[in-house]
DNA sequence: TGCTGATTAGACCGACTTGTCTATCTAGCG
DNA sequence: CGCTAGATAGACAAGTCGGTCTAATCAGCA
């Protein structure tokens, strides 16, 4: 038997989300993608907004384990940073390519759907820790400050690649994370 | 006589959007509350797009108009460049602030919304090309560069100031902008 | 085989969207 | 005054959306 009908809603949601943004995919959309009835979703999921919720947690995750294999496979915390950028990098380099997920999800999310905009707030608070704690490992005056730019500039650099529609901005922004390492210390 | 449709639309749909993004203000709340008519909104706009192209283009020349103002009064390059940060933490610090209007507009417009995605790659440019004049002035080694950098910091940090619903990363982005032109030249 | 519970396709609902049309009203002007 | 041109409110069309419901079908198992 082929996967469950969550796993192929769950995956086929987040691919479809990161492609158009989630107030452009519709439900009849997934549902057809996935080749799942319509009364299977709603079985899975109580509404669309906990799809997402299931759908960007997903890939909240993902990317953080990338980033955690990026840090592992480094030779030191400098080394790691430079790498999370190259992360950064593979991202903006695909086609159909619309920005950080999450900062998309914060721009379509309403305002009262506080569980995602939850979401957002802890996929980059996790990121922005990753970058606190490198930094300090690096020997950075003030790693929380260091770890803000750092988080700065990889939103901001994914954000205009995906305006500009080249990848330019993130390798500026790869060089811009040297030269604050070198310089916070 | 009050000021006309055209300008009251064109001001009230700027706010809304602004407020609230492209896909979650709809005709009638704008029409509401420019207390105009709705046939009057379609006499002087083709269409909702129309409307969003001209709301969104003052909303940019406003913002490049105060720009050219703080890089006007400051003294010398370096100064300006900060002066523009500090234009970022104005907006950062405002009340039901949902990051820069223009990323926003690019998340919520879709891929065939071509004038709109148009405007907002002008807008950016518009503002990297000032960052570059200003670094050159500054003599960094590569402005063009810099000026990337300089507006990844301003795009990621206006972003995360909107998740984190907190100024800081605009100010961390400024001291990271000062540590650049230091060390760029 | 026959039973049971999950899954299916698709009709259906109500709310909402942009945009059109009409019939009425009003302001300016000769 | 009467005429005209524009503005008005609101009904309406046509479409989309998320979500519910039903009735038929299917798979697994005793």
């Amino acid at each position: 038997m082929r996967e469950s009908a969550t796993e192929r809603l769950t995956v086929t949601a987040a691919r479809l989300f990161q492609e158009r943004g989630l107030n452009r995919v519709g439900i009849n959309e997934i549902i057809r993608e996935a080749d799942v009835a319509r009364m299977s979703l709603y079985n899975n999921f109580k509404s669309k907004e906990d799809l997402a919720l299931a759908a960007y947690g997903a890939v909240s995750k993902s990317r953080q384990d990338a980033v955690d294999a990026a840090i592992a496979a480094s030779d030191g915390p400098e080394a790691a940073i430079l790498a999370i950028f190259d992360l950064a990098a593979d991202l903006a380099g695909g086609a159909s390519f619309r920005g950080c997920a999450f900062i998309d999800l914060a721009a379509h999310a309403a305002v009262d759907d506080a569980r995602l905009i939850d979401l957002v707030r802890r996929h980059k608070s996790a990121l922005r820790g990753r970058f606190s704690r490198l930094a300090e490992r690096a020997g950075v005056a003030d790693p929380e400050k260091t770890a803000r730019q750092l988080l700065a500039l990889w939103d901001g650099s994914l954000t205009d690649a995906f305006i500009e529609g080249d990848a330019a901005p993130v390798s500026a922004a790869r060089c811009a994370a040297e030269h604050l390492l070198s310089q916070g210390k």
